[in-house]
DNA sequence: GCTTTCCTACCGTCTCCCTG
DNA sequence: CAGGGAGACGGTAGGAAAGC
């Protein structure tokens, strides 16, 4: 605890000299505010959460968090801290009633196991072999032996055992997907598994993604430089490759929205352009705070012609019709107008698509060509972490997107958008369940 | 108890997006 | 256009993995 040392009048305060300054009721009091501070999960040993306590929020009246912290420990000295039978019977009779409630998970028979770390893998397979040559050796001395054998192991055998590793926890997490699914009412947090995931920040969907790049080329990398590298990518990086990202997030958003029964409050055409333009103001204007940035981008749009007005107004009025619908129209079409969740490879493309298009100069079949050798290039565990993304798409589609899609009325219309203005890479399943979308990708036609 | 590595939970802070 | 909401981070503690 911080302030010990730094309050020695305090401490005084609360050495026995001063303990007749606690009352009965003072006594209580503190131990009140204590109950009142405990975690709401508590569930560790005392000493833990013990020593977890923050003392400045118990404290009360005249009674400094120190002060708390010694009475406390004066106190809790007469305290029995071990556990008569008959507690530990009440206990036992909870846990036969319900032997794997809480944190007896784990121990579940079909509960998976949990993979081996690269250096337990390592020195499982070496141990026996140590144990043969060395058999004068304790196994204290053989873990010691290995723990050095592992850290002096050459990158090449090292990442042998870090990729047997990460294959292992993918398979684990399956398995605990599967195991979640089975014993559902042995999840604890229950409550997390039934409200769809918040729609994620383009920032963070783009780091989320960029960590994983990242930690692939440099698996060592601390979180801090991870961090620091990222959060200087991010900053550079072009409007247009954001707008991947921002693409990504919206539609995210809108199948969060599909999924929950608030209605959508319509957008309106100012805040569309804002929207739509403030990255890019951002980047040219580095200088300007948030707030300044809103206000120019008002200026803006007061600055902006009639006619471009109406294109956002269009656009506007295009979105309330769309959040007037009544949701349970939309799962009427969606029989007829299925969205089948995304495959691995398409949400590959969409990650990279950018970075190709980039590279080949907007040629896009050039583009979509070498994407697709490289994706066939690519090896399986490369593959890995978009396999699993496909896997929680089509959960996704299957929990909370069960009202995803719109109707055929407005496929009909966006396909009219889709033959004028919309990039032949993007397919036209993807478009009529995500329209946003394709106003996005107006702008970015537009702008070109 | 001893090894290494990973994961989870927690909290305060920061950053970004979006709403009213 | 100010501020709320939410998710990212760092730092840290504790637990789990195998086997003797």
């Amino acid at each position: 605890m911080n302030g010990e040392a730094d309050c020695p009048t305090d401490l005084e305060m609360a050495a026995p000299k001063g303990q007749d300054r606690w009352s009965q009721e003072d006594m209580l009091t503190l131990l009140e505010c204590m109950k009142n501070n405990l975690p709401s999960n508590d569930s560790s040993k005392f000493k833990t959460t013990e020593s977890h306590m923050d003392w400045e929020k118990v404290a009360f009246k005249d009674f400094s968090g120190d002060m708390c912290k010694l009475k406390w420990v004066e106190i809790s000295n007469e305290v029995r801290k071990f556990r008569t039978l008959t507690e530990l019977i009440l206990d036992a009779q909870e846990h036969v009633k319900n032997p794997y409630k809480g944190k007896k998970l784990k121990k579940h028979p079909d509960f998976p196991k949990k993979p081996l770390t690269p250096y337990f893998r390592f020195f499982m397979e070496k141990r026996a072999k140590y144990a043969k040559l060395h058999p004068e050796m304790s196994n204290l001395d053989l873990t010691k032996i290995l723990s050095k054998k592992y850290k002096e192991l050459p990158e090449k055998k090292k990442m042998k055992y870090i990729q047997d590793f990460q294959r292992e926890k993918q398979e684990f997490e399956r398995n605990l997907a599967r195991f979640r699914e089975d014993h559902p009412d042995l999840i604890q947090n229950a409550k997390k598994s039934d409200i769809p995931e918040k729609p994620k920040t383009p920032q963070q969907l783009w780091y989320t993604h960029e960590k994983k790049v990242y930690l692939k080329v440099r698996p060592d990398a601390t979180t801090k430089e991870v961090k620091d590298s990222l959060g200087k990518q991010w900053s550079q990086l072009s409007d247009k490759k954001r707008l991947k990202w921002i693409h990504k997030a919206l539609e995210q958003r809108k199948e969060y929205e599909g999924g929950s029964e608030k209605p959508k409050r319509p957008v309106s055409a100012m805040f569309i352009f804002s929207e739509e333009k403030r990255r890019q103001l951002q980047e040219e204007r580095p200088e300007l705070s948030e707030s300044e940035l809103t206000r120019l981008l008002a200026r803006m749009w007061n600055d902006l012609s009639e006619k471009k007005k109406a294109k956002y107004k269009a656009r506007e009025a295009a979105l309330k019709a769309q959040s007037e619908r009544k949701p349970g129209g939309d799962r009427e079409e969606r029989g007829k107008l299925p969205e089948s969740p995304k495959r691995a490879e398409e949400i590959w493309q969409q990650s990279v698509i950018g970075d190709y298009l980039a590279r080949f100069k907007n040629d896009r079949v050039k583009a979509l060509k070498a994407m697709e050798m490289t994706w066939n290039n690519m090896e399986k565990k490369e593959k890995l972490m978009w396999i699993k993304k496909a896997a929680e798409d089509q959960k996704r589609y299957e929990v909370t997107n069960p009202k995803g899609g719109i109707s055929r009325d407005q496929s009909s219309k966006l396909q009219i958008c889709v033959d004028f203005c919309v990039p032949s890479g993007i397919s036209a399943r993807h478009l009529t369940s995500r329209p946003k979308m394709i106003a996005n990708h107006l702008v970015i036609q537009s702008r070109n």
